[in-house]
DNA sequence: CAATAATCGTTTCATTGCTTAACCATTTCA
DNA sequence: TGAAATGGTTAAGCAATGAAACGATTATTG
């Protein structure tokens, strides 16, 4: 049941995201590379350390990579002074990762930036599409609650 | 005007796409390098040589990524067999690619399996929300064909 | 309570993917 | 016809990631 219109909800999202998300990709590259020498995955760990992944392995389970892989991203970060990493006192095993000051202003001025771009290309957009659009969201984000099956 | 409800697209947005295209990422990576020893860019470069993007020039455009890179994956592609590469007539310059067989059951493949991982996590959906999903890709696309400002 | 297991983070090593710069072959243009 | 532009490749270096192995700490369990 339902099956055609699964399929066509599913062809609209691979002609869509994959693409559009190159594009953010590489706008975000060519702009926090060029100004604060920041990389694209720096940029993601600072926005996701704001957004509440206090932990290394926090990072890795919402970016679905490997903790080495974090360990070495927040490592960069530490030095350049844009991240602060402490020693848990409930658990010694963690490291409680913060924001400096200096990440908190470059995390805006990148997402001041970015929202800037995106409402440039969304300005075509009528309410009622981005009405529809902020509830797809909502509705696709159902689907990372969801756990691999095994 | 309409500062806000742009501004809550974006927020929701950046709440849903990233990770649900990491999670996305993770599945193919696993699936496809475990089972075809394919990378995700590699199935990505079959998938858009498929969509009609037949030369080295396009697939850099569609991916947004340099023509070196596109031209070492291809590169690897033809090795493994999944991809043809032959010199235009019409153009010499041009590299005009196709799938062989492997490649295009082996995209298949992915594609069968991926659907499927897809579904199960669309399940949850409406037919009202996978028609909003759909009609807000649509609307999502159209970001795309703006051009970059200089 | 002691021994074992699990978890957190890191280091090391290898591989993949990307960019820039330089290059050749071909085509277009002035 | 000569110069500029285009399509693709190569080479070198950096960025991103994973796997394996490790030390430190906490949880479990007999």
């Amino acid at each position: 049941m339902q099956e055609t219109l699964l399929d066509e909800t599913i062809q609209s999202f691979w002609e869509t995201v994959p693409p559009l998300w190159g594009n953010i990709r590489a706008h975000i590259h060519a702009y926090a590379g060029v100004t604060f020498h920041l990389t694209v995955e720096q940029f993601h760990v600072l926005r996701l350390v704001r957004r509440g992944a206090r932990t290394v392995s926090a990072l890795a389970e919402a970016k679905k990579i490997s903790r080495p892989a974090i360990s070495q991203a927040v490592e960069a970060l530490v030095q350049h002074g844009l991240l602060a990493r402490a020693q848990s006192t409930s658990d010694r095993r963690v490291m409680e990762l913060t924001l400096t000051t200096a990440g908190d202003d470059l995390l805006d001025a990148i997402f001041v930036e970015t929202r800037q771009w995106m409402k440039a290309r969304l300005a075509g957009c009528s309410a009622d599409e981005l009405c529809n659009i902020t509830t797809a969201m909502l509705s696709l984000k159902k689907m990372l609650d969801l756990p691999n099956p095994e």
